[in-house]
DNA sequence: CATTACTTTCAGATATTACTGAAAGTATGG
DNA sequence: CCATACTTTCAGTAATATCTGAAAGTAATG
């Protein structure tokens, strides 16, 4: 290939991936994580190499803190790792790049923050209500118990399938599609 | 029963509901719906009778703006109904409380604003990349190659799970987690 | 122990999202 | 048609979330 051709050929890269990048920042959004964690995630998952501080705060065209704070949340979720490069000070981070794993981490997370919480106060509603004799007690009570017990399944079911390998998973899905 | 205990038992379910309805209300931000939204939700899904407009403002001392708009909010999510009573002209609302019911619509909804866009940038920065020759080209193709068929068969997944019915899915996950 | 090279924090600024309340719209019934 | 009873909209305001940039913190090096 010559050189003009290779040339077009590395613009139209750069442009999907800026292309992805701002659109999965976008998504973010709708997910309910910030626009620039969900950007610096996109980038990291389609650099070749670690990026960084610096090179982040370029690429995007934001601050130190921002790019900061978002890259050390990255890393506390475990979608991102610190890498160090040897002879060298400054960190750069890396991200997992397999789909199953960024999967059951973002499960994870997500059952963490929405599923455990809710379970709470389900059971702290049920035992409220326990006891209470009138009709509308009733009613109150088992319809606690009903959401309890749905939102533990899912809790147990979102563990399980956390902890699944891929080719497990898979295997079950496919059942289940057929 | 006196009536004394009976008062003091409406007291606490009273309180309870209240706990509920703030609690979920809070619980909502973390899911991506607006706090009043899903404490109107909560409301009527511990309302004995269906109730209108007023008696939502009033309950939740919200505006008449914020309860009609979080209520159609609802209705368009099919998550509460519209019922009208003979000889009445205002509308009445009456949440949806089959837990499985609720959890197939809620997962319909978050497939369609969360999983179908995130497929759609997938593909298209699948296409805009395929045959590029050089290797950070490659490499990005087939990341997103990996994405796409991953959000794929969780698009397929999706729409299988919410098309089943109650017990047919509880079947399935029992050899889950067995 | 001073300098350099970074990382971390955070007060204030900005952007986004949600809410209010009043006005405009619509349907029903006399 | 007019009055009444309700529903809907929306401009302005309030609340919340996010971002900036600079200053403070920290650790390695000579």
């Amino acid at each position: 290939m010559n050189s003009r051709a290779h040339q077009a050929q590395q613009d139209s890269l750069s442009h999907a991936r800026d292309e992805f990048i701002s659109q999965w920042g976008a998504l973010g959004t709708q997910w309910g994580i910030n626009r620039t964690m969900a950007q610096i995630h996109a980038l990291l998952m389609t650099a070749v190499e670690p990026m960084c501080t610096d090179e982040v705060m370029e690429s995007l065209a934001v601050s130190r803190g921002n790019a900061h704070t978002n890259l050390k949340e990255l890393v506390a979720w475990g979608l991102v790792r610190v890498v160090v490069r040897k002879g060298e000070r400054r960190e750069y981070f890396e991200a997992e790049k397999d789909v199953w794993k960024i999967f059951t981490i973002v499960a994870r997370e997500r059952k963490r923050r929405e599923i455990d919480p809710a379970l709470a106060i389900l059971n702290k509603c049920e035992e409220a209500s326990r006891g209470i004799t009138s009709p509308e007690g009733k009613a109150f009570h088992s319809q606690m118990r009903a959401l309890r017990e749905f939102v533990g399944f899912a809790s147990t079911m979102s563990d399980k399938v956390a902890a699944m390998k891929h080719g497990m998973a898979m295997q079950v899905a496919a059942k289940l599609i057929k």
